[in-house]
RNA sequence: GCGCGAGUGGCGGAAUUGGUAGACGCGCAAGACUAAGGAUCUUGUGGCUUAGGCUGUGGGGGUUCGAUUCCCCCCUCGCGCACCA
């Protein structure tokens, strides 16, 4: 016999379960340590490989942190509202509260396979009213502080999905999921006011350990822009048109004004001259889809007929409309410089309309010019640098003085569109009559359920299908809204329902949350940047700021896995040869059964490349420790890498390697009591350094390296001592918890788990080596190495390098000029 | 276009503050044990080579006794944003 993963890992699973081992409670007496992998949407198509490259990293931790004595809770659970289960229901006409559970129940199998440590008691899942519930409440809060309205607004709309979208879920103007085209429509919607959060969402990333390219995309996406206001009037009327600037040092090269199209003020700023083309154009823009609007960059609109006093020069400058001014952004309107700026240039160059030069150093006439210089044709400002904002401050202040303007920060940041046209969400639980808002629902009429009902198809009219439910949505003379959120929703506090999770009477006991909050480590992928990590962390603060967390940051350290690619082969007429019908020989693909040579390229998995690599057949074949053991080797936690099933073999094969150094070729154990040797402690000394100092750096493909490296040495050597293989079987179980486990009991006769092991602690002396091997150069070249203590002094190394034939026959007949020495490093010598 | 990240053997990847480039694994080669080997074990494995060396971390320059690591320019790939005033 040898290895058999199938006799061993459903065993400790069950042993797992039944004993507890990772079913934690609140102990005021340890140091708690929280670890979150971010939860799966359960999909009909179970575990993907790519799950268990951030859940695996999350385990090793979890279990090394309890090894460490920790109170560790490691949470799972499902995010399971969302479109495919409503898609599988409108095709099927199988209700998404069945298929969502027979996908949770696969989810939940596969998971317990791969053998995490998770506390099952603390399971969730977004779905089940009694989480929604609380979703539902804290949307009242939310309400409450006046954070959610209803707004006529342009939002995206999905008419493939019949639904509106969050900025987040749109990608190049088409819908992240499906890839529909999605355009700009005016909508009555539930937004919520994520932007009067942005300087704090802003401000507050210093405060986390997070990614810092995960950081600078947040801070892009809320982008803070800072420049002032600046009232202009309108010719002949007895208001003005406000725009936003970064730059109102140009004020004076002001020499148009360019209104968003869909502004309300169009329709009164269109002269009955030019009135048909405006509209035509409204018209115009309208009709393009938000792509079109982003592909086509030459530039295009029409003078409304009415002009603006430029409030410094009292020049009267004319009002254009045009699609290159965003009517979400700033104010809608923009003074247009077109001397010193790119788009105003090509603009002014495509109407004809006078460029005017207000900063010296380029050539306007020819191109924008956007550099520093000093002001010119600018009154009483001029020389004045524009240097570090100089010039801005001062026309600030002068713009404040003579009440024109005022200085001001604008985010890029739009409020958060908060409803779906959609079945399968959470029921918005508000009420209506004549449809203006009533009340939202009191806690103690939560949860609102979402009624069953047998038809989940998209009304397309901007309606939900819960519209269709009469008897649900009438009720004592009012109406329920019929939108229900989006599936961020219940994703962004599902953090803080973990550490209570079966409340009844709150969303989360504040002692319990005050106890495991914040997240000490989270672990997910990189596509959640601008979406649910910006979303979890606004919910945070409006919690914070009603008093009911502690914490106005959920996500201490943040760490993102990589994705998991594959190999896809392509015959040399690139068609697609799924991976099942490929055969190797000589180290070459063929088609299976044909001379057909195919090339293979790194892709991302998919069902349509054959690519796809199934979690279940890998463990039936390997095992979940190998599986685990190979995630972790296969390279950095968060760099995308290439499945490779020869890899996996490699790693399957060091356990093999490593049951033979426990076990006899009976399976009886090999451990003794003899003394270890010097060699065999020192080693393990290593190894157990390396080990711990890499997990704590998530680093995991060196910790294993450096188990293989004492795996090897340790059989070579012979080396069967209870106290080196006690350790080593420690340092295993994070990554191999089943193997561990058999190890730790069977091998080495101990009683209960390792997980509760103390983690072991290497004694530094045994990690020193009395001599070593340091290179020497000779003029900067790397001739050969000599054997010192590590700490021995200049010239017993420069003793060592001249006793050694070959390096003396480099020196022989020169002069040794300089010499430097790095104890331990280097020994580099300069001769003439 | 702008922003971020990355380029190291046939492949995945190692390499404290700049200090013997290629750890570990795969693959490949030779051998051992075998009825057999997609098992196991041993040895070798960056390239070139007149066998003494030379060369080598995307390309080119620089700083340094010494550069995968630091600086400048360029190329390629990946990701993100996309007229944000």
């Amino acid at each position: 016999m040898s290895y058999t993963p199938a006799n061993i890992e459903s065993k400790w699973q069950q042993f797992w379960d039944e004993d507890g081992t990772f079913v934690v409670h609140e102990d005021d007496s340890r140091t708690k340590f929280y670890a979150l992998s971010m939860f799966p949407y359960p999909s009909g198509k179970g575990l993907h490989v790519g799950h268990p490259a951030g859940y695996t990293a999350c385990d090793v931790v979890s279990r090394f942190k309890a090894a460490n004595g920790f109170n560790v809770m490691q949470p799972m659970g499902y995010d399971s509202f969302g479109l495919p289960a409503e898609q599988k229901a409108i095709e099927e006409g199988v209700a998404p509260q069945i298929s969502t559970a027979e996908s949770i129940n696969t989810f939940r199998g596969q998971l317990k396979r791969l053998g995490y440590a998770y506390d099952w008691e603390r399971e969730v899942s977004t779905c089940d009213p009694e989480y929604y519930k609380w979703t539902q409440y804290i949307f009242t809060v939310l309400y409450h502080r006046g954070l959610i309205y209803q707004s006529d607004l342009f939002v995206n709309w999905c008419s493939a999905m019949g639904t509106v979208l969050a900025n987040d879920e749109v990608i190049n103007g088409k819908s992240e999921r499906g890839g529909h085209p999605v355009e700009r429509k005016a909508m009555r919607q539930w937004m919520i006011r994520i932007t009067d959060y942005a300087e704090r969402l802003l401000q507050d990333l210093d405060n986390v350990d997070w990614p810092e390219a995960t950081k600078a995309r947040q801070r892009d996406w809320i982008g803070k822009s800072e420049g002032a206001v600046v009232q202009f009037k309108l010719q002949g009327r007895d208001d003005h048109l406000e725009v936003f600037t970064t730059r109102p040092d140009t004020l004076w090269g002001a020499t148009y004004m360019v209104v968003a199209p869909e502004h309300p003020i169009v329709q009164s700023l269109a002269t009955d001259a030019q009135r048909e083309a405006v509209t035509a154009y409204q018209a115009e823009t309208a009709a393009k889809s938000e792509l079109d609007r982003q592909q086509v960059k030459e530039k295009t609109g029409i003078f409304t007929g009415s002009m603006a006093i430029n409030p410094v020069t009292g020049e009267a400058i004319p009002v254009w409309i045009a699609d290159y001014v965003i009517y979400g952004y700033g104010t809608g309107a923009i003074m247009a410089v077109p001397a010193h700026d790119e788009r105003d240039w090509a603009f002014a160059k495509a109407m004809g309309l006078s460029i005017i030069e207000v900063v010296s150093g380029g050539d306007v006439q020819n191109e924008a010019y956007a550099g520093d210089g000093e002001l010119v044709n600018s009154g009483a400002f001029n020389g004045t640098p524009t240097a570090n904002n100089q010039a801005v401050a001062k026309v600030i202040e002068y713009l404040e003085s003579q009440n024109m303007g005022s200085g001001k920060i604008t985010y890029r940041l739009r409020d958060w569109t908060f409803a779906r046209q959609r079945y399968w969400g959470e029921p918005i639980p508000v009420l209506k009559k004549d449809g203006e808002v009533v009340r939202v629902l009191d806690v103690d009429e939560l949860p609102l359920v979402l009624p069953l009902t047998d038809n989940y198809t998209p009304t397309g009219t901007g309606a939900s299908p819960l519209s269709a439910v009469e008897d649900w949505v009438h009720i004592d003379g009012m109406d329920r809204e019929t939108d229900t959120m989006p599936g961020s929703a219940g994703s962004s506090w599902y953090f803080l329902r973990y550490c209570d999770p079966r409340n009844v009477a709150s969303f989360c006991d504040r002692s319990k949350s005050d106890y495991w909050m914040p997240v000490d480590l989270y672990v997910g992928g990189p596509e959640h940047t601008v979406g649910h990590l910006l979303y979890a962390r606004l919910w945070q603060k409006v919690l914070f700021d009603a008093g009911l967390v502690r914490d106005d940051e959920p996500f201490k350290k943040l760490r993102h896995q990589g994705m998991i690619q594959s190999f896809t082969y392509y015959t040399p007429e690139k068609r697609i040869v799924p991976q099942v019908d490929v055969e190797k020989r000589d180290g070459k693909f063929f088609k299976a059964g044909t001379d057909v040579e195919l090339s293979s390229r790194i892709e991302k998995m998919s069902k349509r490349k054959g690519n796809v690599i199934n979690p279940d057949d890998i463990i039936k074949k390997y095992g979940a420790d190998a599986m685990r053991i190979y995630i972790c080797f296969m390279g950095p936690l968060e760099s995308d890498k290439p499945w490779q099933t020869n890899g996996l073999d490699g790693q399957f094969n060091w356990l093999k390697r490593v049951w033979r150094l426990f076990f006899d070729d009976e399976d009886q154990p090999l451990v003794n009591d003899d003394e270890a040797s010097e060699a065999a402690l020192k080693l393990i000394h290593k190894t157990i350094k390396k080990v711990t100092h890499d997990i704590e750096n998530m680093a995991f493909n060196t910790a294993i390296s450096a188990m293989h490296i004492a795996t090897r040495d340790l059989t070579s050597m012979k080396c069967h001592s209870r106290e080196v293989l006690t350790a080593f079987a420690q340092l295993l179980a994070p990554f191999a918890p089943h193997l561990g486990e058999e190890l730790w009991t069977v091998a080495l006769g101990n009683t209960g788990t390792v997980n509760t092991a103390t983690w072991p602690a290497f004694d530094e002396a045994y990690t020193v080596d009395a001599t070593i091997n340091i290179g020497v150069q000779i003029m900067g070249k790397t001739r050969g190495q000599i054997t010192i203590a590590p700490d021995a002094d200049q010239d017993t190394a420069l003793a060592a390098a001249k006793a050694d034939p070959v390096l003396a026959g480099y020196l022989e007949g020169k002069n040794l000029v300089r010499v430097i020495y790095i104890k331990g490093r280097i020994l580099n010598l300069i001769a003439k």
